[in-house]
DNA sequence: AAAAATAATAAGGAAAACCTAACAATATAA
DNA sequence: TTATATTGTTAGGTTTTCCTTATTATTTTT
């Protein structure tokens, strides 16, 4: 297996962990990465016996300790990058995941640490999802999903956890939600879920899929 | 034939082609990329079928217009992230070169223009070689090997190209023969080409093979 | 609990990019 | 100018990563 493979799966594999839960199923792996299911029980037997998988047929797979220290890797490289991009370069929040995402991979340890240091060691990329530091810990979760925000309580935004696709940035961004904006909730719909919310001078709704998506910190 | 590795026999076809002279052989090609003749041989076929070369058996390659100019796209992808390397991260000259070799191949378009734009569209990479502009235009070539310079005559160091040794970079840079340098030719020993050249206070003495990738402008 | 539907794996095969070994062409030397 | 050495190509294989088409396991429905 080529190194540009096993991290392709890998990164993958720690993405769905986190948007399905683990284990992760050989169906959702073939349809992001847009190969068969056949090739991905294949691919899957090869990670495991290398370590970086725990994979248990017919049931699913999960990042070991190894493989998830790789991914954390790639993840530094990829949010430094998109600091670069974002704020030295003026390529929009919206944009930059896939540019990063090709760099990822090309990025020496070297190079790494001194654009770390160029950037100033910056805590979040430019959609406030924090970067690893230098030995690859990641500080406590502190936001929480706007849902859980009470109806009249002013928060900041400080995360956006869908960073893939640039039409539902380029939505937020067109209301105003962007990481570190203030915004207050107005309504919570309790039939469907979708919330309303107060960004700046305008009042906008999204459906309760967008909003999974925000991530605040509540006001003082 | 995978985008990459198009790329690797197209880039190296072109060095080979200034370094030894067009068309280049098999077995330069085999010798650089480190794969057998064989391999070549069955890959310049492809890359004709593709017309991104001309190939000749038993004569050799050269590249077409259409190879030639994305080649230009990846030198100017190059230099710029080497320039980029060089003065922002502060990595030194001789080692930019590799690493600005895994980045080119991962650069979009719209990064190139903004990284171009941000380092404010510089003419040459950290070894003095021409970055093409954006229409990857080359400006005409100035410089003169060191060997053609008169004995006594001052003239500055415009560019090494070699840019690939980093453990000869490493030993130029002891000398103080590096891009910007003011020098003066001491001697040039007819016998065999070695020239001692005053570099600052220093006077030092190189190979001929040394002193053909040392281009220079005479002072005027 | 059996049948049907869905999901996952195994078997067999293809394409890309490499290899070695055999053969062919070209260059060099006798 | 023939013999020898060098260089290059072709033939036949291997490995990696993907595929399609069974077959098997699991889940859902009846
Ligand atoms: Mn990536
Ligand atoms: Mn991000
Ligand atoms: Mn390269
Ligand atoms: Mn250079």
């Amino acid at each position: 297996m080529s190194r540009q493979t096993i991290e392709e799966y890998l990164e993958t594999i720690k993405t769905l962990e986190e948007m399905e839960g683990s284990p992760v199923r050989t169906s959702s792996l073939a349809r992001v990465l847009t190969v068969s299911p056949a090739s991905v029980s294949e691919m899957l037997q090869r990670l495991s016996e290398k370590g970086m998988v725990r994979y248990t047929p017919y049931s699913g797979v999960s990042l070991t300790e190894k493989g998830l220290q790789q991914v954390l890797k790639l993840t530094r490289r990829h949010r430094l990058w998109e600091v670069f991009l974002n704020r030295h370069l003026g390529i929009g929040w919206e944009e930059v995941y896939d540019e990063a995402c090709n760099l990822e991979h090309n990025t020496s340890g070297m190079v790494a640490e001194k654009l770390a240091n160029y950037l100033g060691n910056p805590a979040v990329c430019p959609h406030g999802s924090p970067i690893p530091d230098e030995n690859l810990r990641l500080p406590e979760k502190s936001g929480t999903p706007i849902a859980n925000l009470e109806t009249g309580k002013k928060a900041k935004i400080t995360r956006i956890t869908n960073e893939i696709n640039s039409e539902l940035l380029h939505y937020l961004t067109g209301l105003g939600i962007v990481p570190g904006a203030e915004i207050e909730v107005i309504e919570k719909a309790s039939f469907d879920g979708t919330i309303t919310i107060k960004a700046g001078e305008s009042i906008k709704a999204v459906s309760a899929e967008v909003a999974s998506f925000i991530e605040v910190e509540p006001a003082n």
